[in-house]
DNA sequence: ATAAAAATATACCGAACGGTATAAAATGTA
DNA sequence: TACATTTTATACCGTTCGGTATATTTTTAT
């Protein structure tokens, strides 16, 4: 599930209906959330709408041409706005690629959600993450393949704004990966004597390397044999 | 050892000295490979030298900033030639990109070939492959990473000039470690039931990913724990 | 409804882009 | 050495680049 935009979506992302029904305050303080956001999307300025808008239709642009090859002419032409306009919202074309770096994180963040919080165990999780890629990699892919595997490469020489972003999203899903493993760590899931952040790193490598091998040979086998081996991994390794 | 330019590389190349003293059909054989290779420079004409010279001074400015990202000013500048002298050697900017792409698969193989040469059995081998990035990480980083994950990730979706190289050079790296691990499987090294193909891929993939996640993150542990993860599939997977 | 403020469109800037015709210089051949 | 050929340098082309001052339009608040 996306950022909540309905009651109903407030409601499935806190409870289950059964607790909503039988429980009036539980109801009232989901639709106390609801109406925030409702205010919070009708209080947002035209500009801010704008400045979402441009983010949402650059974004596909800048994953596939990269930030050296979007001109600003392709901005305006996906956007019908003019440079003026575009100017008026962002200082420079590099707030532009940063603004859509983080949304792409973003994005890519609340869709792992829905495949992670959907599971209770700690293994499940896990799996969960392969399972995102493994019903998602066409559209992954239609987008221009994965956000933080361009944006590290085109960032990691010349980039120099756009590589703390970079490192940081990494540190973030690594972190969010060897939380899993130490919740399963703790539950008795998983071994005691294993290394989370290892393990962590050692998912996201394998991930990583699978997409590009994967978009480049346009072989979609070679990014699901990555994800086995992930799960492997997680059989054989992590799981007691 | 890169391209034998004196009598004592091409020696090397195809024997040791002792053979070399002992067998005068063999020195003379090697002697006239040399004078082959020294024919070759000799008669390799201004414009050719010229045009490696362009392709040794851009690959790293290719690597660095990428196809998009890099200028003819670029070029002029590293070289010390002008647009005209480029030109004259060159149709345009995609053929330098292509050629340079070209020289670095190239170079890549040599220095590979190096490293895997040097052992006899395929476990010497396949564990050379990793070691050869266990020794020129650095050389490697500081060039702008590996070239085919560089190229990759700028080719995928809108270089359609280069893909095919790229893919062709993925095909035939992946290729000579199938090719190894056949060998190993024939002369009972590693186990006759495992597929080549598949772990020359996940071979790959790790060591792509390797690269790509310990280069943006400023962290040769992260490349040398993928390159771990290798030997311990060859270990573990592979042999018998 | 109206004024103030904010956002967008127009029209333009100088610089850099990839590329080329042609002149000059260096090279190869006799 | 002299001439033909190849290679390099010069000077320029039209286009696109990122960016901006200013006018117009649209929102917002009163």
């Amino acid at each position: 599930m996306a950022f909540p935009q309905t009651f109903t979506d407030c409601a499935n992302l806190c409870f289950n209906s059964s607790v909503l029904k039988n429980n009036k305050k539980i109801y009232q303080s989901v639709y106390f959330m609801y109406l925030c956001i409702r205010i919070n999307i009708y209080t947002m300025s035209k500009a801010e709408k704008t400045r979402e808008y441009i983010i949402e239709r650059a974004s596909p642009i800048f994953n596939k041409k990269g930030y050296a090859g979007t001109s600003l002419n392709d901005l305006t032409e996906i956007t019908g706005l003019t440079k003026g306009s575009i100017y008026g919202n962002f200082e420079n074309k590099d707030e532009v690629a940063t603004a859509v770096y983080e949304y792409n994180i973003r994005k890519l963040n609340e869709r792992l959600t829905e495949f992670i919080d959907a599971k209770s165990t700690a293994t499940g999780k896990l799996i969960a993450f392969t399972e995102y890629y493994r019903s998602n990699w066409k559209k992954v892919f239609e987008r221009g393949g994965c956000a933080i595997l361009n944006a590290s490469i085109e960032a990691d020489d010349n980039l120099s704004f756009l590589k703390k972003n970079v490192q940081d999203s990494i540190k973030r899903l690594t972190k969010r990966l060897s939380t899993i493993v130490d919740e399963g760590k703790q539950k008795g899931e998983f071994k005691k004597n294993i290394s989370s952040q290892e393990y962590a790193y050692t998912i996201f490598t394998l991930l990583e390397g699978g997409i590009m091998v994967s978009k480049i040979m346009n072989d979609q086998g070679l990014l699901f044999s990555a994800l086995d081996r992930i799960v492997v991994i997680i059989n054989k390794e992590i799981i007691k």
